[in-house]
DNA sequence: TGTTGTACTACCCATAAGGGTAGTTTTAAT
DNA sequence: ATTAAAACTACCCTTATGGGTAGTACAACA
């Protein structure tokens, strides 16, 4: 049985290119209808149940990164491989939130196209070289911090939601000391509570 | 020139496996030594100066994990692909996080470890198929939530650092509704403080 | 009609948190 | 040996927080 495959793409000539190197090149996979927007595809889903879809992100009306989301809410279980030109860390990032299990760019050759397919059936999430760089550096965190170490032992027990009594006990200094080394955590975060403190060191990557 | 790795492995017998397939059966790469353990391989890095380094993580002393952070200290721009037998989540983050290029998973077969080289040298992330899905999973957020539109109100805005002086102004009730409402979501989520609810609730999605 | 869930208000009380100020001791660098 | 940064302690004071208890109002639902 061949897995069912529907594409939202706008640019006709891409569309078929698709459709065609599916139908041509595998026996897998079978292209059950293409859409040129978001809209129509969501509305033809119930009816469609595919089990891939190819998605485009620059879309009139909604765009792909929505359309992946609201898909997801319907059916759950169907792969959405994003083939988009963008590169931009943003946009990868919200498809992948939004619920993408990979995301090739537009210029990955047909080979890598299909090997894309088969790596989404093997349960896999096939990115684009580039795309998986991207998404693997996000788990980095670099940027060397202005705190000094004991500062951020403070801030990290501070970020578990402990109390000042708490954190004082288990680095084993006074609870004035721990107030102290807050405050200084504060003047160098330019904050004034707990929970900015935290949330800023860990957008910073401090924590 | 071929491109000069190390291997960093405890068990003797896949460090040879390794070193043997990289030496047979490709042109582009050179073993040019091998270290059971981290210590031993960063003492040698400067005259090494390898260009990627296979690591493994479970290893006498210092383990892989924190291997990799220190060899990215000195090489910052030197690859490092985790060869493990770990598919648990929290290794490969913490892997990814510490600055692996890659990870893949031990029981790759002997022309996925090659191609993970290949795409490591193109500027890749290479990942094993289970990997790879892992860490774009971390990127979604499902589950609905238990917390009532009004709570989730709340605590986005307790979420952004603001008292319960400042919840209440904004969006036009008492403080002590405020209150009442933080303490429902600290109910609901199981948590004592406004750090640890904003923590769990970001972690769980819910805000 | 009664029940349930959500939103809301109020008051009490003890402790935590934040801000100011004023020092001492360690440690590492010049 | 001197200096500066980091780590530490202590006390003052005000406000914020969290926990308990006790209600009212309103809508949806059975």
């Amino acid at each position: 049985m061949r897995k069912k495959i529907i594409i939202v793409e706008d640019n006709q000539d891409v569309q078929e290119a698709f459709k065609l190197l599916i139908e041509t090149k595998t026996n897998d996979y079978s292209v059950i209808n293409t859409y040129d927007n978001c809209e129509d595809a969501l509305s033809n889903l119930k009816t469609d149940l595919p089990e891939i879809v190819l998605m485009d992100i620059d879309l009139p009306g909604m765009n792909g990164i929505e359309g992946t989301r609201q898909i997801r809410q319907t059916l759950p279980k169907t792969d959405i491989l994003i083939i988009s030109v963008h590169e931009n860390s943003q946009y990868v990032f919200d498809a992948l939130c939004a619920g993408a299990t990979g995301y090739i760019t537009k210029n990955s050759n047909h080979t890598q196209l299909l090997k894309a397919l088969d790596e989404v059936s093997a349960g896999g999430a096939p990115m684009s070289t580039h795309i998986a760089k991207l998404v693997v550096k996000s788990f980095r965190r670099e940027s060397e911090s202005p705190l000094t170490g004991r500062e951020t032992d403070v801030l990290n027990l501070l970020a578990e939601g402990k109390s000042y009594m708490d954190i004082a006990d288990q680095i084993s200094v006074s609870k004035d000391t721990v107030k102290f080394h807050i405050k200084n955590i504060y003047l160098k975060l330019q904050v004034s509570n707990k929970i900015e403190a935290v949330t800023k060191a860990k957008s910073e990557g401090f924590i």
